[in-house]
DNA sequence: TTCCATGCAAAGTGTTTGCAATAAT
DNA sequence: ATTATTGCAAACACTTTGCATGGAA
């Protein structure tokens, strides 16, 4: 269930040069089920370290993000949350009352793959499945836009 | 290949009131490949009817959008782009170079599904299927982000 | 004639960047 | 001592909004 090292082991073993802001940026990103965003992050790096900017947030979120020890996870429209489990092969549950996400690991994912003329050429490197839905709290079903 | 009628004419068929802006971005959108980002279809909308405003193009979207006429893809940071293609299912295929898009009907699809406990209690109303990788223009691999 | 859509420009988001001061190795 | 990171504030890209004008039905 757990990663076999911390994030903060992990970015140590890289040589990473660790600061103070570094360090607390990746405390904050310890678990398997998170999905904070930059802000929630700012927010809570502050609580542990208050004279922390949040551009120094941004930059460690992205160093993070090019290293491949975190990802960014597209919730929605200009939602971009980041997620520390990058060693169990997951996708993501999002739901589109109040954003909350979970990491699932759905059935029948080994069988999707795009065949000749659908690869259009390319070289696929990665899958990203995401299921949208309403939680148990925001349960009943879409808020019915109204139209036309 | 082909949507049984314009987009246009869907629109006309909800009674939503036609303007020139309106029917020009609405024009703009036709065809089952047309992955635009909003600049794209203000750019594309200006060349026919010059005093178009962008603001208006994003009105126009927004209410295409929830109306269902025309669907968000997030192909990645910050980029949205409008897909008029809503009655023929799908997923896409995105150059993580240069940001191609391309419409795909991957095989396995059907097998997807979240099992009990990775429903996490949700109704589950969608899902987004996104193959990342390199087009044959973009080709090599990734352009190997030095790191640490 | 009534009501809604438009255009403009200003205000908002969320994110990135330049640079001098500062700290990690 | 060297070199990279930080904080700040300004700059950015993208998107939304308020309000008076103009146009669709």
């Amino acid at each position: 269930m757990s990663q076999s090292a911390s994030l903060l082991d992990r970015l140590r073993a890289r040589q990473w040069r660790i600061t103070p802001q570094r360090r607390t940026v990746a405390e904050v990103l310890h678990g398997d089920h998170v999905h904070l965003s930059a802000d929630e992050v700012f927010a809570a790096a502050r609580r542990r370290l208050p004279e922390i900017s949040l551009a120094t947030v941004y930059n460690t979120l992205n160093e993070l993000v090019a290293m491949g020890e975190v990802s960014e996870v597209r919730a929605g429209a200009g939602v971009t949350r980041y997620d520390p489990n990058v060693h169990i092969r997951h996708h993501h549950l999002v739901c589109t009352g109040c954003g909350a996400i979970f990491d699932v690991r759905p059935e029948g994912i080994t069988g999707l793959r795009l065949t000749g003329p659908d690869r259009h050429g390319y070289s696929v490197d990665e899958i990203d499945v995401v299921f949208r839905g309403r939680c148990p709290s925001c349960a009943p079903s879409p808020p019915a836009r109204s139209l036309a």
